[in-house]
DNA sequence: GCCATATTCAACCGTCTGGTTGACGATTGA
DNA sequence: TCAATCGTCAACCAGACGGTTGAATATGGC
């Protein structure tokens, strides 16, 4: 049960479950403080960690009455090795990451601010 | 508008998007060959290509009342990067690659034929 | 024991998705 | 010219998705 494809990049197609993968890859978190920063209800975040544990991308530790959210790295395997079978892609490029991280947290598709004009599609 | 990794990985996230694009990891095909081996509806198939079209992931050119497709593979860069950003992949791994295209196309979740018995969940 | 905190559950809602069918426009070839 | 082929469009449908709210279920601290 290494968590198909499918649960793996449908996961990952949301913004706001990558925002929350980019703030665990900072350090593991409790659910409550995963919400905090979004406009959202903490329901839903709770939701979100759901499918992101289901598709294996996290792990949810229950310590006392905190989940602790912590993240899965080897679940991306996979699917990072699907992908680079089309094209060589240059190896990994750590600051083309950074630049990308910046992207989606400060400038895009706000996962953390409600009402941010999207890059227009 | 390089594609936003919302559409990418959305596009990727359908079983039969990704036998698509292994078939067309092979050879360009025209619209009608790609949705052969599928049992499901031309039309059906036509809006799979709009949306990897859309994803950046293949283009479109149309020769004559034909419209050939071919591989994009720039378009997965910006989304390989993305998740290499989690853990250090060991360097591409094609071996891998062509377990996970046997799985996808001939064991697995018969994108192929319909049916057919999906790894439970 | 009791109240506050942490998290999920359950029901609901509007929208998106993946499929169908049938009609349509474009192109080829006889 | 006329029929066949290629592909999309439009309308429709069932089900999944992403969010809400309010109640329920731990657990911890006093």
């Amino acid at each position: 049960m290494p968590a198909s494809l499918d649960t793996v990049f449908s996961a990952l197609a949301d913004p706001t479950r990558r925002a929350i993968l980019a703030m665990l890859l900072e350090d593991d978190m409790a659910v409550t403080d995963v919400a905090e920063p979004f406009s959202m209800s903490l329901a839903a975040i709770s939701k979100h960690l759901v499918i992101l544990a289901d598709a294996g991308l996290i792990a949810r530790e229950k310590r006392g009455r905190v989940i602790w959210c912590k993240l899965e790295p080897d679940a991306m395997r996979a699917a990072s090795v699907w992908m680079q079978g089309f094209g060589q892609f240059e190896p990994v490029d750590l600051d083309a990451f950074e630049r990308f991280l910046q992207e989606e947290l400060a400038e895009g598709n706000g996962p953390l601010q409600k009402d941010q004009g999207l890059d227009p599609e």
